[in-house]
DNA sequence: CAGTATCCCTTATGATACTG
DNA sequence: CAGTATCATAAGGGATACTG
């Protein structure tokens, strides 16, 4: 538990509960709706499960979560009163994408951009039957270089190894270039007419692919005027 | 600093900076205007200076907020970014308001609830000249037992010692119940009713005693329904 | 008023390996 | 899938005293 701030105000109260490192991603994670262990990791590759199970434990005793396990399944998901998180993670988010500057390198990960791209699919968008997608980021270690997103009318999956499908089209981007296109910084026009992003495959599928995904919800928050300086977040 | 995520989603990076210890509260007496560093001590009576101050260069060098010198005067303010912050810490106190459940006695502090008082003093409610009012809770420690609050129509003064002048109206409060009233979770009817609240001095004056203070802005927050169970804030 | 200087010490957390 | 166990390190932060 996060140590008191011996204040009554409500503010200091809140923040007690939700100023622990971690805590208000763990919240992010489970605004998207219920969720396994998991899969939160997976959100949260560089917490350790021991911090995760930890944070857990925290949110389900305050009663922002509640943890319902079904035979072996164990599924988290917010309280009503976690529920009503929700806009202020989503104030935060739009706060960040229109006063952070720019990322540092070390912020940018493949594994996360393609974690969150395969749960914003927009399946009536996506062709018929299975499509697969080969993500590959050159300037990127091998161990991280390239993924798979198979996708359906009905799901998309993730993968770090070759599931074996034939591939039908192929994305080579710029990690940071793919991840300013995701936060809505950069047009997918702009990315692709700059080479920064390219796409092979059949004509009429390639120009389909920005549709198929919809951006970071916060992709569409306005930003602040020139004159106004972004924030330092390092 | 705090330590980075290593994430690019805007949650992640706004935490970075705001999910350490106080600085939330930092922006909270930073949200009500310009501040001098010992009116941000008396908002955060207990956190050592020291930590105030590097908060404080923390914000400053982030862009969040601002240090403003002149002569020897420094003041804080927020920046344009900081600004927007505000909905947020609204957000926040609005949801601990709505939600977090009894609080501690370590929570209730004369100081504080005194301080916070006369920042919502209602200017145009008060009499004309100078009224002094004198608060007791009786229960509290000798040192933090009595304070008063001289009251013009211009100026507002906590004081934790005898100011000298002659009082005009005395407050005999049950802290916690005083606290309830302060976060619209009790009537001053209710609490004058019951005793829980008492105030001597002209019929007249008395009655005009609720009308001087403006509660805390959390407090005309609607609270769940009754069936929704208050988290568990310890 | 506006901070620094110390100092000690808890505890938070990252990393890794392992279990039912 | 859903976590525990262990461990060593860093550092965050509380308390207090002091300065220009």
């Amino acid at each position: 538990m996060g140590a008191s701030y011996y204040q009554f105000c409500p503010v200091a109260k809140t923040m007690e509960l939700l100023d622990e490192r971690w805590t208000m991603l763990v919240v992010r994670e489970l605004v998207g709706g219920d969720r396994h262990f998991n899969d939160l990791r997976r959100g949260l590759p560089r917490m350790s499960p021991t911090l995760l199970s930890k944070r857990l434990q925290h949110l389900v005793a305050a009663g922002v979560a509640e943890r319902h396990k079904s035979g072996v399944e164990v599924r988290y998901r917010l309280s009503p009163a976690g529920r009503e998180l929700a806009p202020i993670v989503a104030a935060l988010g739009a706060w960040g994408i229109r006063w952070i500057g720019e990322l540092g390198d070390r912020d940018l990960d493949p594994k996360l951009l393609l974690w969150d791209m395969h749960r914003r699919v927009d399946h009536d968008a996506v062709p018929a039957g299975r499509t697969v997608v080969r993500f590959d980021f050159p300037a990127v270690p091998p161990s991280q270089r390239t993924w798979w997103l198979v996708l359906t009318p009905t799901e998309a999956d993730v993968c770090d190894a070759d599931p074996g499908f034939d591939v039908t089209l192929q994305v080579t981007a710029d990690l940071r270039s793919m991840t300013e296109v995701w936060l809505g910084d950069l047009d997918w026009s702009d990315a692709l007419r700059s080479g920064a992003v390219t796409i092979q495959g059949p004509p009429d599928l390639r120009r389909g692919v920005p549709a198929w995904f919809k951006l970071i919800t916060f992709a569409t928050v306005p930003r602040p005027d020139r004159d106004q300086r972004p924030i330092n977040s390092r």
